[in-house]
DNA sequence: ATTTGTGCAAATCGTTTGCATCTGA
DNA sequence: TCAGATGCAAACGATTTGCACAAAT
């Protein structure tokens, strides 16, 4: 036995999906073993398209968009978009940063606390802050 | 006279236009005016269609794509793009940062003095920062 | 006269949707 | 059994492109 946890891999996710009242079928299930076993990812849509046609998982490209979709409103899932009008989800849930690499648009995550913020101007009249998104663009 | 400056408005953009090697066709010169008269713009290519349409100027929405391009590469306008995955173009071409109103799309202009960005991480390896943006998101 | 730009329609790209079929609880 | 998911193809919205025509130098 590999894995010294009493739950395996898949069950795990089983178990997650459940928690948000997402039925784990075959598609979700083998999306969520994609991104959320290894470290933190940003992928596209059609990104994971291609790994699902190299791991011989079959899966629509509309099942892809709908299940991110999903996973993004359950909260298991952040959306960036960038110059490209490609959305990237974001495995990384914390409040963080980003490197953006212009040549071959990578992100890499920077943690919140590598940034500090100061003077922040407040918010026009009755508008609160969601959240302060930094981008370092790299070239 | 209305303005006291020697040059008209009409001329100050062709010769923007002339200096950046773009000819002062009919289309440009109406766009130029759209754009750099007044107080600094966030704009889509579709809201210039719908300003051109409603001041009965003539020109395509390709034409417009095409010019808002052409005037980003030589640096009149600097894009942006948000959640939505529409390119809006910004006559503020300084460095700045943004306010994000995610309830009416609109976009509101930070000077960058106004923000202070301390303890910034350093780039990876071989890359340089281009610039950093901060995107203040509101609710 | 020659180069460059424009308009139009069609193409493209990322993403969403409608609907018949299938699947998990 | 049956609500809920999926697959497919078609629809969609934003943007780009190809090509014949028009305008600028």
């Amino acid at each position: 036995m590999v894995n010294s946890s009493a739950i395996s891999q898949p069950d795990r996710h089983i178990d997650r999906l459940r928690e948000h009242n997402l039925r784990p079928t075959r598609q979700r299930v083998a999306l969520a073993e994609l991104l959320f076993n290894g470290p933190c990812r940003h992928v596209s849509a059609e990104q994971l398209r291609l790994e699902t046609e190299a791991k011989g998982i079959r899966m629509s490209l509309a099942t892809i968009y709908n299940t991110l979709n999903q996973f993004t409103r359950v909260g298991l899932l952040h959306e960036i978009s960038l110059d490209n009008n490609v959305t990237y989800f974001d495995t990384n849930t914390d409040h963080h940063h980003h490197f953006f690499d212009s040549k071959t648009n990578d992100l890499i995550d920077i943690p919140k606390e590598s940034i500090a913020l100061k003077a922040l101007p407040e918010a026009p009249e009755g508008r609160q802050v969601e959240r302060v998104d930094v981008v370092i663009r790299l070239r």
